[in-house]
Formats: C-alpha cells, sequence, structure tokens
DNA sequence: GACATTTGTCTTTTATTTCAGACAAATTGA
DNA sequence: TCAATTTGTCTGAAATAAAAGACAAATGTC
C-alpha cells in the first residue's frame, strides 16, 4: 500500500515536475568531487544533509560517501552538530602537491621575502576554471594584517590579477569567458565590459596592473603577470596594500613585484 | 591467431596462478583513495601503469580513473613520460583544512618561531595508522638544513615521537599495534621489544624523548607531547639536531620544546 | 632491425552501487 | 506539550560503472 502510494507520487512529479533536471544517478567519484569542491567554496564545516543539498545528490548517498572519506581521513567530523570539514589526509596530499611542484616552491620563497621585507600581504594567484583564486599568501606584518581566503573563487574583474590573467584573450574571448554577473561588484555597481577589456589590453601592454575600490574600498591590489613559455600569465604575484599608500611607494611596489615576477617565468 | 594465443596464455595464468587473491571488482571511491594513498607513499610523480599494478586495479579503470581526478585538478600530469602527481585542487583542499583547524593554525605558528629561534629544523608529528608520519616542518635556518618527507609513514620504534604517541597504550596494547617488523631499523639491526617498552614508560613518565641513531645515524630527536583533554599523545612537537650537538644544548632544546607542547595542549 | 614491453584507447558484460523511500530518534519551534 | 523538521540508518531494485580483454602505436632492449 504504502509503496502504491509512493509510486503514484513519483509518477505525478516525474510528469509535473520537468524543470528539476539532473536527477540522474551519478557515479560515487564524480559524488566526491562535487563534494569536496562544495566543500571548498563553503569553507567551513559543513553539515551532511546541506552537502547533500549544495551538491543535490540525495541523503543516503552523501551519508555513505562521507562516511568512507572520514574513513580515509579526506575529510574529518568538527563541531558539535555533526559538522564535517577536510581532514589531515588532504593536507597531507597538498602538501606532496605544494613540495613537488617545483614553480610552487620558488613561489613560496619569494612571497615570503616579500612579504618580510615590504609588510604587504603577497599572494599568488591564477584561474580555477572562470574565476579568479588565490592560491598561496603570505601576509604581512604590518597593523593591517590584511588577510585572503586560499580557494575562494571570485569573479576576474573584480581583480588586479584577473586583468592579467585574461591578456592572453582576444575581447570576444573575454566575452565569452567571462559571465555577465561577474561584471557586478560586490558594492552594486557595474563595471563597464569596455573598460574591463580596456584594463586588460592595457595590462598586457604594461606588463602590471594596480586597481582600488573593486572588491572592497580599502584596499590597492598590484599585480604581476608570472608567464610561461608561450607567454601567458597562467599565474600571477600580488600585493594587497591599504588604498591610502602614497602613489610613490605603490610605484616601488609594483616595480619590486614586476621583477621578481619575471624572474619567477618558466626558462 | 594473435588473439588465440593471448587466449590460452590468459587460461593458463587463471589456472596456475591461483594465489593472487584480491582480484575481485572494487567500486571507483574505493580505488580512488587507494591511488591517492599510493601517490603518497611513492612521493614522488608516477606512470599510471605502475599506479594501477600498486594499487592492484585493472589498468582500464586506472586510466579511467585518473582522468577524471585530473580533470577536477586533484591530480595533474607532470613529466614527460606520462607521469602524474597530486593537482592545485589537492593543495587548496588541504590548506582549506589547515587553515580551519585551531590546533594547526597554532602550532604552525609555534614551529615558526622554533625553528627561526634555534635554527633546528622543527616538526609537528602524529601516527598515520600505526605508523608514525610527519604532518608539518619547518626548516631550520643553520648549515645542516636538515629537511623532511611530510605524509611519508615510518615505523614508529624509528623515532623519539614514536614513543610519545604510544605511551597511552599498555604493553601488550603496543605489542598488538606495532607491527614486528616495525623493530628492524634502516641499518638493519633490530630493536628489542622490551627495549623499546622501556623507552615509551620513560617518555610517559618524563613527559619527553630523545632518541639518536635510530632512523639515520647523524641526527638526534627530541620529542614532546602535544596531549589531548584525556591526556592521550595525539600529536608531537620535534626538533631534528645534528648528532654532535652538546649536552647541555639538548636539554635546553627540550625543555623548550615541552613547554611550547605544553602550552599547545587543549584547554 | 627484430622482439618484447608498455602505453593509451575502446568495447562489451555482468556484478555492484547508486538511489528512492521508509523509519525511528533527535532537534527545533510555537 | 505537541508539531514540524532534520538526522542517521536500512532496505530492495534497476541502472550502470568496473573489469576483462583486444588492439595499435610507442618505447625500450638486445
Amino acid at each position: 500500500m504504502g509503496r502504491a502510494k509512493t509510486m503514484a507520487l513519483n509518477g505525478q512529479s516525474a510528469q509535473s515536475a520537468a524543470p528539476k533536471v539532473a536527477h540522474e544517478r551519478q557515479r560515487g567519484i564524480d559524488r566526491v568531487i562535487s563534494l569536496l569542491e562544495a566543500l571548498l567554496r563553503e569553507h567551513k564545516p559543513t553539515r551532511i544533509g546541506d552537502l547533500a543539498r549544495r551538491i543535490g545528490a540525495p541523503r543516503s548517498t552523501t551519508y555513505e560517501i562521507v562516511a568512507r572519506l572520514v574513513e580515509a581521513e579526506i575529510l574529518e567530523p568538527c563541531g558539535p552538530g555533526g559538522e564535517i570539514y577536510f581532514g589531515r589526509a588532504a593536507h597531507l596530499f597538498g602538501r606532496a602537491y605544494a613540495d613537488a611542484n617545483p614553480l610552487f616552491r620558488r613561489v613560496g620563497e619569494v612571497m615570503e621575502r616579500l612579504a618580510s621585507e615590504t609588510h604587504a600581504t603577497t599572494q599568488f594567484c591564477g584561474l580555477r576554471g572562470n574565476k579568479y583564486t588565490v592560491i598561496d599568501s603570505r601576509d604581512g606584518a604590518g597593523l593591517f594584517r590584511i588577510t585572503t581566503d586560499i580557494g575562494v573563487e571570485v569573479p576576474a574583474p573584480w581583480t588586479a590579477s584577473g586583468r592579467l590573467l585574461l591578456d592572453h584573450m582576444s575581447p570576444e574571448e573575454i566575452r565569452a569567458f567571462v559571465p555577465p554577473e561577474d561584471f557586478r561588484l560586490p558594492d552594486g555597481r557595474t563595471l563597464a565590459v569596455e573598460s574591463f577589456l580596456a584594463d586588460v589590453a592595457r595590462a598586457r601592454a604594461t606588463g602590471r596592473c594596480a586597481t582600488t575600490g573593486l572588491a572592497d574600498p580599502f584596499t590597492y591590489c598590484l599585480a604581476a603577470p608570472i608567464r610561461d613559455r608561450a607567454g601567458i600569465a597562467r599565474t600571477t604575484l600580488c600585493f594587497v596594500i591599504p588604498a591610502d599608500t602614497p602613489e610613490p611607494r605603490r610605484v616601488e611596489l609594483l616595480d619590486r613585484l614586476a621583477a621578481e615576477a619575471e624572474l619567477l617565468a618558466e626558462r
């Protein structure tokens, strides 16, 4: 009886509710990847029920997968309410990457030096999909301890680095690459696409980029490209400094940054 | 003809080679986890064929899984021979863990300070399964740049930290926990179990541990426990210093280490 | 230059895993 | 206090993904 009722309901929803598209069986690996990426976006310990909703997976499946990942220490229970977040194994995998990657190691040393000498927060940035991301950073020792969330995806037009990271694309490619909603800034203003394209062209021409008042009104963002052999800025080096920093200082920092980034370029 | 030959050979091997036990279908998630753990053990870019052999998975399956993980940037192709290793996403997940874990953050600061003040390589260690592992480290700035591989599993009896990490267990529990082969040192000597048990008891009593000539003949290993609320040494803080360091200095360092570890204990 | 491995790709099949759903227990809110 | 959610666990069933194997091309070895 219960079964008949259930089936009727299913039939009904299947007929009426076409909108919910992606409700197909997915394989475990894909669920795992969605789950890890969702957790990275969430950027804090999250309950399993929430995760299931966010990745559009059945609860039963999500519980199953989380249990397996917790067993492998890739995830870890934390907090009293049954939240989970990344675990120790995730850290070890990440360190293995960082230790083995030559560019990453050299960048780490350079950031260390820059942060301690200039007291400015120093970042190593790149693209993840069509979004800008801070890959690694060293916080400046100054009073304004500007810190950044590593791994959080941010629209490219909000940042100086974003302009450099797109400077190998034609205007058409850029229009196609950056979703329209990414030109809307956090404060509600909308950045004109033309103005952004001009910024990118200038960034390409001068090999550096500075912006202010985009992601937030209190900081200057200075960036220089680390180009690969093909000349594409796969990653950037970046200073985040208070908006009231005087111009000579900004120029000095940007010159320094560009010089270091140049040295980091492959070959 | 080629086909017939191949099949005959297969049939033969299937008949003769019963020993290979675990050749059952496994699910994708388990394969992924084995693969990541194998890569961590390998600790260098590895070819897909090798990986398949190491985790006992069919080649076709391994290729499939690797392709999916590369797409998610959890793995990354590197080297000219088709090797793969951890990717950028693995780093981001790991950083998310490190940034969110309060103990980890505090330990990072302490290690930073200790390494720069004492010029000794400073490590944060714990257990992974029944093996000792370096979870994080800061290299001392001295001439003897002693560096360590993070995430590599090492038998507990080879290290000072290993003695502290087991000091909540009874002798019987320790015998059951540490595999017999782990008492064989890298130089071929075998450590007497009794002597190890005595070391553990002393470590528990004094709240610190020092060893030399175990994992290698050139270093001293000084360790202090970071205990949880139940008094169990879940992790340790550790200095690795040259074996010729004079005793007063060793005592001074160990005292310092024990004091810092005490401060790091929860609550 | 011939031979033996290894690599990367593809297809077919069947043993398995994902999913839907139901349920009791624990939370939350009025 | 009683609903209304939410949590965590289990089940059976059907869709599907893992495995086996075949093959061509690349690589390595004598």
